[in-house]
DNA sequence: AATTATCGCAACCGCCGATAA
DNA sequence: TTTATCGGCGGTTGCGATAAT
């Protein structure tokens, strides 16, 4: 169920009122260098009240938005590299459409960037090899799947609702910061990315340590959160358990895929199972 | 050379959970 | 306890650049 948003609210900042007054569209060279300079004298812990006293013609959404995805100076501007590629992939195979998460595994990337390369090549190029860029699964699996689901349920992604982290785990996005990796609601992957199912999957295939943790602490409580499982291990953890299980031999073979579950149809990737993904 | 189609990126929109009042 | 506000996210749109016809 949506919660009904407060008409206040909008009608502040992108509403009619609001696009009287303030300024749209593509950013200025001239207003890019106030922000840079206000957010380097000033800081960056209010984005409400930042355009007002920055002198600033915007919203303060869209002083953040400009800010975080192209004023930071830790920023890279280079093209994204084979094996950035090649982490996005494996990221969004365990987290789904979690951008933000995934670029704060990417230093130097923003979600919006990784969001924008993965729409415009990486799932096109899946599609074209003839695997869901949503599931990671031949198509013709995710077909029969997404059949299946919507026999039962008209929504193919969970509808769970989101589970945020407490602030304390909450990176600041200030420069000192890294670059996305204030996500730490993590969701279960949207559409397909059953990331207890992974887990369970991978410990079932040698994976031990966090998996056995989160898997039994979550048997406990009825159903598996990845974003309480980030809180109660604390983030450093949490990241070595992300490493872990991108650095699992399971996924970094998953780029290349045996013919066989095309033909069984089953689209499960197990053991042996190698998805071909080169360029 | 002109027109149309496609692509890629930047920006916007609407919603959410957290939190301050 | 309730309500309003905020920061942040993912999805979508708009537009300029480029390619194809």
């Amino acid at each position: 169920m949506k919660r009904k948003r407060p008409a206040r609210r909008g009608e502040e900042e992108t509403g009619e009122a609001a696009a009287a007054t303030l300024k749209r569209g593509p950013w200025t060279p001239e207003e890019d260098e106030v922000l840079a300079r206000f957010v380097a004298r000033e800081g960056c812990d209010r984005w409400r009240t930042l355009p007002r006293r920055a002198g600033l013609l915007r919203c303060g959404k869209s002083c953040r938005l400009r800010w975080m995805n192209y004023l930071r100076p830790d920023i890279k501007r280079s093209p994204i590299t084979g094996d950035e590629e090649d982490l996005i992939l494996r990221l969004h195979r365990l987290l789904g459409n979690r951008w933000s998460l995934i670029a704060g595994r990417l230093p130097g990337r923003t979600d919006n960037e990784i969001k924008n390369y993965w729409n415009s090549h990486l799932s096109k190029r899946l599609i074209a090899q003839g695997i869901d860029p949503r599931t990671h699964k031949p198509l013709m699996a995710a077909a029969d799947q997404s059949h299946a689901a919507a026999a039962s349920d008209k929504r193919t992604v969970p509808t769970e609702p989101r589970t945020m982290a407490p602030p304390s785990t909450v990176q600041p996005s200030c420069p000192a910061a890294g670059i996305g990796g204030s996500d730490d609601r993590a969701r279960p992957a949207d559409g397909g990315g059953d990331f207890a199912a992974m887990v369970s999957a991978a410990d079932a295939e040698g994976f031990k340590g966090f998996g056995d943790q989160l898997c039994a602490e979550d048997a406990a409580r009825g159903g598996f959160d990845m974003g309480s499982a980030s809180t109660m291990v604390g983030d450093d953890e949490f990241s070595s358990f992300l490493d872990s299980l991108i650095n699992d031999e399971k996924f970094v073979d998953y780029l290349v895929i045996e013919g066989n579950d095309h033909e069984q149809g089953n689209g499960d990737i197990g053991q042996g199972d190698v998805m071909e993904f080169k360029q």
